[in-house]
DNA sequence: ATCCTTTGCACAATCGTTTGCGCAAACCTG
DNA sequence: CAGGTTTGCGCAAACGATTGTGCAAAGGAT
């Protein structure tokens, strides 16, 4: 039941029960009796106002649009929960709208997004182009980007230190002994992997180490290009001595090539692996990982959301908030003698 | 820009861009040159009509919600995924909503999806309690259950054939020789679980093994319990010779189980999960699993509901769509040659 | 030239809210 | 009792679309 039906079953305007619904009761001199009759029946017969018809008229839909590209990949899905249940906390809804890795989806999703009228969108976006994304900056509508950011969108962003992550992680590594640390990588195009990459070599550069392109493999983000790209790292002599894969999809191919190359973590192999996971403690061994707070980033990305749709002022250009990763010592990396 | 501005621009009433926009320019007699020119300014000014005021007025949003109790497990956010992929292809969006395995979110979170006026409704529903649920029947909303399901809702569902997955299982490790055959459950009010238990006991009796109750573990859909749970069964003498357990979180407890006892598998017991995951084929030695037809539920489940939409007569009382699981034999299951 | 039909489009009501404004009735004040 | 103020609420116009109806202008028939 609608606030409509309510009015006319009560003989009262649509617009004093309006007020009342809102608590603005007093502030427009409703009687009191009038507000409790109203009150009463309101959630005797569980009516409530139409979100569709406030959001016409409030041109606000209190709905936030979440636009990821794989929401089976479980980073994407805790960032969703967090998300939603920011949003929800604040009194949003939120409309999943799911890339599949592809720009050309992407840019689909926003279109629907922007029919629907969304209040603000959180983004992690896809691949290396951003032109479609340009109606996001003309449209005016409050934007932060989570996790891969364009900077050339020059809108909100909040991202884990991947830099760090990446540079802690051959630190760790260097410390051990290992000199020959390889790296798998993903997407080139991508910004995560840019500054993990960019981490890497840093961390390479400070051992005092010299960065060696062959030792840079991946390039695409799938189990499958990573297990040969990890089969040809391995077959190479001297084999590295420990791998660094940035992301949890990537460790699984890495895996798999170690496996059936029939070699031994650590004892062959040292690997550490962006992403921590419920499952890599119970790998044999356990898998050292670098966590990145997921949680906070979804909270941290709505809450940017709301701030810029509290403004209606959005900033020109807002520097990135970055939140800080962890490294997660487990079994997967040990000390390094030989050679 | 909406249709409204794009009328007005153009000095022509909305009621014919509006015919024209939807196609049906020439059943209303629209002139040809008119229709040209409409077309051409919406796209050069790449105008669309405004979705909230056409849900107004057509009371239908072309918006499905999804209530699921975890994005996080990837089951439903493979589900999730699936899900969207479908909705978006027949043109409607989703709106996600995470009842966090509570009963008190999921009522919050149904009254707000009925306040956004969704079409209809995929719900996996959490917990024993069904009670605040009858808003559901009562409103008349499409609905389709997916998962979890309470017969007393008599709506839609999709299910996927959780009996014989068990049974399947326990059939397989008789097969092998083994007797002692543990279970690991959830939650025990959830249909899913009472199925496969009930699917477990079928497997028992076929092979005429006395069910015991102290080798039925578990109770609650949590890591940390089924991994205490499972040290209990480790610790009884004789200790059983396989485990199945009835989700991957649950697997994940009885694997930190066996390795805290310093088990082997499968030398020492054998391991089978429901759930595939891709981690499961990286475990040592992999993980032996009931692969749930995850992509197929949330096709079906779209296709149940947008089904419901297009005939708005909700048939009283539908079967369930039930789909096959498949057994996927891997190392973590052998041959019980002992006692 | 008149009447009838077709063509081509606009008018206005509607969906369910919110909100500026106005208007009675009641209540003081002198 | 006239005039002013307060109290309590309704009217009507938006928001932006869809759709039944109506109405001119053009074309054809007689």
């Amino acid at each position: 039941m609608n606030l409509k039906a309510l009015a006319q079953h009560l003989g009262i305007s649509a617009s004093t029960v309006s007020r009342v619904l809102a608590g603005r009761g007093d502030e427009f001199r409703i009687a009191k009796a009038t507000q409790k009759r109203i009150l009463e029946e309101a959630s005797a017969m569980s009516a409530r106002p139409d979100e569709l018809a406030r959001s016409l008229r409030l041109q606000s839909s209190r709905t936030l649009g979440l636009l990821i590209p794989d929401i089976s990949n479980p980073f994407f899905a805790s960032l969703a929960r967090a998300v939603e249940r920011r949003a929800r906390a604040q009194g949003y809804t939120v409309l999943l709208a799911d890339s599949q890795e592809s720009t050309e989806v992407e840019a689909e999703c926003i279109r629907m997004l922007l029919d629907r009228r969304i209040d603000g969108l959180i983004l992690a976006p896809v691949g290396g182009e951003s032109a479609h994304l340009e109606v996001l900056t003309t449209s005016k509508l409050p934007l932060t980007q989570v996790d891969r950011v364009f900077a050339s969108l020059q809108a909100a962003s909040v991202v884990s230190d991947n830099f760090s992550g990446a540079r802690d992680a051959v630190r760790h590594l260097v410390k051990l002994g290992h000199r020959r640390i390889a790296c798998l990588q993903g997407k080139e195009d991508s910004s995560v992997i840019a500054e993990r990459v960019r981490g890497y070599r840093a961390g390479l550069t400070e051992a005092g180490i010299r960065f060696r392109g062959d030792l840079l493999a991946g390039g695409e983000h799938s189990q499958a290009i990573a297990r040969d790209h990890t089969q040809r790292l391995l077959g190479a002599q001297p084999r590295p001595t420990a791998i660094l894969a940035l992301s949890n999809l990537l460790a699984l191919g890495a895996l798999e090539a170690v496996r059936e190359a029939q070699l031994t973590i650590p004892a062959d192999l040292s690997l550490i692996a962006f992403d921590e996971q419920p499952w890599a403690s119970l790998l044999s061994p356990p898998l050292t990982t670098i966590a990145q707070p997921v949680e906070d980033m979804g909270t941290a990305a709505v809450d940017s959301l709301l701030a810029q749709i509290k403004l209606t002022t959005r900033k020109p250009k807002t520097a990135p908030i970055v939140l800080p990763v962890r490294l997660i010592q487990r079994g997967s990396v040990a000390v390094w003698k030989k050679d």
